[in-house]
RNA sequence: GGACCUGUGGUGCAGUCUGGAGUGCACGCCGCCCUGUCAAGGCGGAGGUCGCGAGUUCAAAUCUCGUCAGGUCCGCCA
């Protein structure tokens, strides 16, 4: 427990206390100390003794009382005793002050407390809301206290690793232009200037550039990040980001920076350094696990059946590919849940979902398959053979296009086998060559599959005018356990190439002056080549903690529709700041 | 915008499918007893708009519809 840089280290003496409650222990005997904390549980014996619990951040000791007395649960106390060893036979083996106790003590109630709402140790589980509408009783308890305190030393390893690599810290605007581009952006209104906003920045991605301009070299921040679209598990309308951007590097740099950053901050919170970190390319990923952040703690990839089917009289294999998935196992999968699978699958585009459940009868290994009797022994033992599947199993096949099968196998492998995200070993894997625009909008432009200043793999420059979706870029993707981390790019800095991007994105010269008019014209004046990176720190420390929800390591988050429990955020404001923000609202409809 | 899950004393649950008196369990809270407990123990007690609103019914926590809140997901997140 006290094994964290942040526990009790001898920093912690105050004018009130001169030592943490869990901080203590046998080699104190004898030692008068002076504790502050809040009363975690009491036993009371009559009005003679009483055995009080008494609790800060670091743990638990226990308080002798002699004599008469009124604490109760969650009094805050500052007590004056002398720790001695505990009689024979009343030692504590699950408490790490066990052995001792304080006694003698002189209490001094420093604050009453009403009864809490929810029992504050760690036994019950208490409904989210409830703990969300009480977070400050939440923030006592040990799961968060333990989780923002691992954040804190990952902030920590991370501002150490970016300055030990030469990179500035530099704070860029909360209040930035409306640069309208991806994600929905939070507006504030001007009070000096009706009718216009600041909007709060996506991510700092233009400020970064320009600095690179401005020759900072190696920028890093750790940056809030605003995004007004809805919440999710692992996503907040404000999050955190570690953002960085250098000069004069390649993406091996960015990817060297950014790996020995997560390296750092992994062995701050678990002790446990990770080792090199694989690299796969989009192509590659999307190929063998149908998704662009692959788990690779899972069993099994994508197989391809294409060879073996590909002249298939089988109706439902008549598609340029046919992808399959072995489940281990699986063949004792609900029909029902078959077609719930295949109404997902159908969902994503694909014309159906074939499975097969591999069954043995008199030594032979065959399929319980409604398809089974359309198969040719050949195709069958080829199925067998291919996927290595056995008795017991259960082979879903999806035929369609390349990306439609992949995205549809993808989506079941992550769905059907998905693990808690902290189990088992932390797999990072590094992901490359993304493609440079992802499909075609309603008008039958690409779309930027990053953003519009990403640079294009050079050797893929000539397809701009041939095959503009098969353009990769040099943007990569840092993807831990199936989550996202983060994502950069080398960023284009010449202008005749940012010309051909805008031109196949269908952004006129004037649309580009409009919306990102000062970093085009700060260009102008001799743009390193620059590349740059940003990951999440609220998904890298909740991994980390082995929290499945980003909100455990956030002090004060808010709920998915957005609002906060506590404050009661957003709430309306007075007619006079409306007037003052030349504002009028809507009626509100009763 | 959509799908699904949840909502019962302060907390966590059971009860809901199969309607019959606010019934039960654990924790907490209050009072009394108790000098070695540690999730203390014993005795006693308080505490409820079964999220809210309609409907069906002799009768609704329970069935139906609507609604609100929380969660998970799809869409969305360059």
């Amino acid at each position: 427990m006290s094994q964290s840089p942040n526990d009790a280290s001898g920093r912690e003496a105050t004018s009130l206390r001169d030592i943490l409650c869990g901080s203590l222990s046998a080699a104190d005997i004898g030692r008068k100390v002076e504790l502050c904390g809040w009363v975690a549980r009491r036993r009371e014996h009559g009005e003679h003794l009483a055995f009080v619990d008494l609790r800060d951040y670091s743990g638990i000791v226990q308080c002798v009382i002699d004599g008469a007395h009124d604490v109760r649960s969650e009094y805050v106390l500052r007590v004056s005793g002398t720790v001695r060893a505990r009689p024979e036979g009343t030692i504590n083996d699950r408490l790490s002050t066990g052995a001792i106790e304080v006694g003698d003590c002189e209490i001094e109630v420093l604050a009453s407390a009403e009864p809490p709402p929810f029992g504050l140790d760690d036994r019950t589980e208490v409904d989210e809301q409830i703990r969300l509408r009480n977070r400050f009783l939440d923030l006592r308890r040990p799961r968060l206290q333990k989780n923002l305190r691992v954040r804190a030393r990952v902030n920590r390893a991370i501002r150490s690793a970016m300055d030990d690599q030469g990179f500035v810290e530099v704070e860029t605007p909360i209040l930035w232009a409306p640069t309208p581009e991806g994600a929905r952006e939070f507006a504030v209104p001007s009070r000096l200037h009706h009718g216009s906003f600041y909007v709060l920045p996506q991510s700092p991605q233009l400020a970064k550039q320009l600095l690179m301009v401005g020759g900072i070299d190696r920028y890093y921040q750790i940056a809030r990040c605003m995004r007004d679209e809805d919440l999710r598990a692992d996503r907040q309308f404000e999050f955190t980001q570690l953002d960085l951007e250098a000069s004069f590097v390649t993406q091996d740099d960015i990817v060297g920076f950014a790996t020995r950053a997560v390296q750092d901050a992994a062995e701050a919170a678990t002790g446990e350094r990770p080792g090199q970190m694989a690299t796969m390319t989009w192509r590659e990923s999307m190929d063998r696990f149908g998704t662009d952040k692959p788990d690779l703690r899972l069993d099994g990839e994508l197989i391809d059946l294409s060879a073996t089917f590909g002249n298939s009289e089988v109706k439902a294999f008549a598609a340029p590919i046919v992808k399959a998935l072995v489940i281990p196992g699986g063949a004792t999968t609900t029909r029902s849940q078959l077609d719930t699978w295949t109404d997902r699958a159908k969902s994503m585009g694909a014309g159906g979902l074939a499975w097969f459940r591999v069954t043995r009868e008199e030594g032979v290994l065959g399929f319980d398959s409604p398809l089974d009797r359309f198969l040719s022994d050949q195709e069958r033992s080829a199925m067998l053979e291919i996927t290595s599947a056995s008795e017991g199993d259960l082979v879903l096949c999806v035929a369609d296009e390349w990306r439609v099968a992949v995205d549809v196998l993808g989506t079941l492998r992550s769905q059907i086998l998905s693990l808690p995200v902290g189990d088992g070993p932390a797999c990072y894997v590094w992901i490359t060559e993304f493609p440079l625009f992802d499909g075609l909008d309603a008008e039958g432009k690409p779309q930027a599959a990053h953003h519009p200043f990403t640079m294009p793999l050079e050797e893929d420059l000539d397809l701009f005018e041939t095959d503009p979706l098969a353009v990769r870029s040099q943007a990569y993707d840092l993807v831990l356990n199936g989550w996202e981390l983060g994502s950069g790019s080398v960023r284009i800095h010449r202008a005749d190439i940012q010309r051909k991007v805008f031109r196949a994105l269908g952004v006129t010269d004037q649309e580009a002056e409009e919306r990102f008019g000062f970093l085009l014209n700060a260009f102008r004046y001799g743009a390193p080549p620059h590349a740059g990176f940003a990951f999440g720190i609220d998904r890298l420390v909740a991994i980390f903690c082995g929290e499945e929800n980003i909100r455990e390591v956030i002090a004060f988050p808010k709920t998915q529709s957005g609002t906060d429990l506590m404050t009661g955020a957003p709430a309306r404001i007075a007619p006079s700041a409306l007037n003052d923000l030349g504002l009028r609202p809507f009626p509100v409809e009763s």
